[in-house]
DNA sequence: CAAGCCAGTAACTAAACGGTTACTTTGTGG
DNA sequence: CCACAAAGTAACCGTTTAGTTACTGGCTTG
């Protein structure tokens, strides 16, 4: 009724205060900084949490912008989970298990997830939000589908070494091998915060953290061994 | 401005349809019912994507029942997460682990783990939940720091009386053996859905699920055998 | 060098949301 | 049998939220 008056109600007071912030001018940049600022807005509040507003104020910019590089929360969100396998998944590559002993392998293997899992805790996060939704928004994803290496298959080759010297049993699953020292990891940082309130043992305090490493090592080394 | 006007206006036009839902007079059930609705609910969407609306709604009542019987959101899902938590504790009381000998114990400890994860999917995302908000609601929780039973203890008994024997070794922790087989039960199906998305193998499949419940026991006695 | 396009801003809107109010119904004890 | 308290209903409210509009200004290019 009244949207004609209001439409016409001014809008900007040109030449107010001048430029607070140098107007950047540069789209990958702001960009970039819009993504990591959902990156950690979506890790620190779930998708249902996360605040729109929030993520523009802390990438130092304002909702327009992230609706004009994203589109909208959703499409952001999508590019978030994308951004950070593309991140786990191209670190693996930097792991080369073909050159080292079968045990050294797996064990490297181990301390690399551990360590990848404990330096990138919103990647954990984001994980967990994204099961909650039951992949959702992964399994709409072309561009992960594409992505999925042959982190498993270099893992086989590298276990059947391993089964042909004798070291370790021949009935052994690679999937399984990786999923637990993936369940090891990622239970004990993600849970954390429940566990050390229920259990009263720090789990975030550094000698524990160490010890952990060790124990996931041990663990899956001593149930793939003859 | 027209505040006092719209404030005039009539409330309940009395008998129009008559009951709908035969009023159900029992505070009991209510309650009960609010509380199954907000764990669905919870466990669905996290806090930060739970609608009060949707739990009322669940719950075949209105919101005010709702804020009537628990105050407000928060205190709605501090009550959820505290009967989640009783749930498991209770269960975990039937368990005899002092009857059994100790490997024999160990493995039921496992499997009866793995079970209750598998029957309980909603306890494993609401500490999905509660751990993405850093334990905030568990930590306030005084209800729940008293329920801390006596669990590791039971356990630590079990595996001193394997350490005795000469089966196990002897610088095993009970902490670590038991989060050992939950990080194991609780990655494989907390993550099911982004894991079998990229990996291609259907870990819902029941001979997975079973397999899977095999893995867990393997793993945990071959870690601490001697 | 002007025209047009793209980056950027802030005020705005409709709908959704958590929470409240005003009121009705029903079982129970004096 | 009626008064009162507790259970229950649905409309309502103020605020927050995702998403949009109207506009500015600078860089590139024909």
């Amino acid at each position: 009724m009244d949207k004609a008056q209001s439409r016409v109600r001014g809008r900007r007071r040109s030449g107010e205060g001048g430029a607070e912030r140098p107007a950047q001018r540069d789209p990958e940049r702001t960009r970039a900084s819009i993504l990591a600022a959902a990156t950690k807005e979506f890790a620190e509040n779930g998708i249902g949490g996360a605040r729109v507003d929030a993520i523009a104020e802390r990438a130092g910019t304002n909702k327009r912008m992230l609706y004009h590089y994203f589109g909208d929360k959703e499409q952001l969100y999508l590019a978030v989970l994308e951004e950070a396998y593309i991140g786990i998944r191209s670190a693996e590559r930097s792991l080369h298990l073909s050159d080292l002993e079968p045990e050294q392998g797996v064990a490297e293997l181990a301390m690399f997830t551990w360590k990848y899992f404990l330096d990138h805790p919103e990647f954990l996060s984001l994980l967990g939000t994204e099961n909650l939704h039951r992949a959702r928004w992964l399994r709409q994803s072309t561009r992960l589908k594409e992505l999925h290496s042959n982190f498993i298959d270099k893992l086989a080759g590298l276990l059947d070494r391993g089964k042909a010297k004798g070291l370790f049993r021949t009935d052994i699953d690679p999937l399984n091998v990786y999923l637990t020292i993936a369940a090891l990891g990622y239970f004990y940082l993600s849970n954390q915060h429940t566990l050390t309130t229920i259990f009263g043992r720090d789990l975030a305090d550094k000698a524990n953290i160490e010890a952990w490493k060790q124990h996931i090592v041990h663990v899956t080394l001593s149930s793939i061994r003859r």
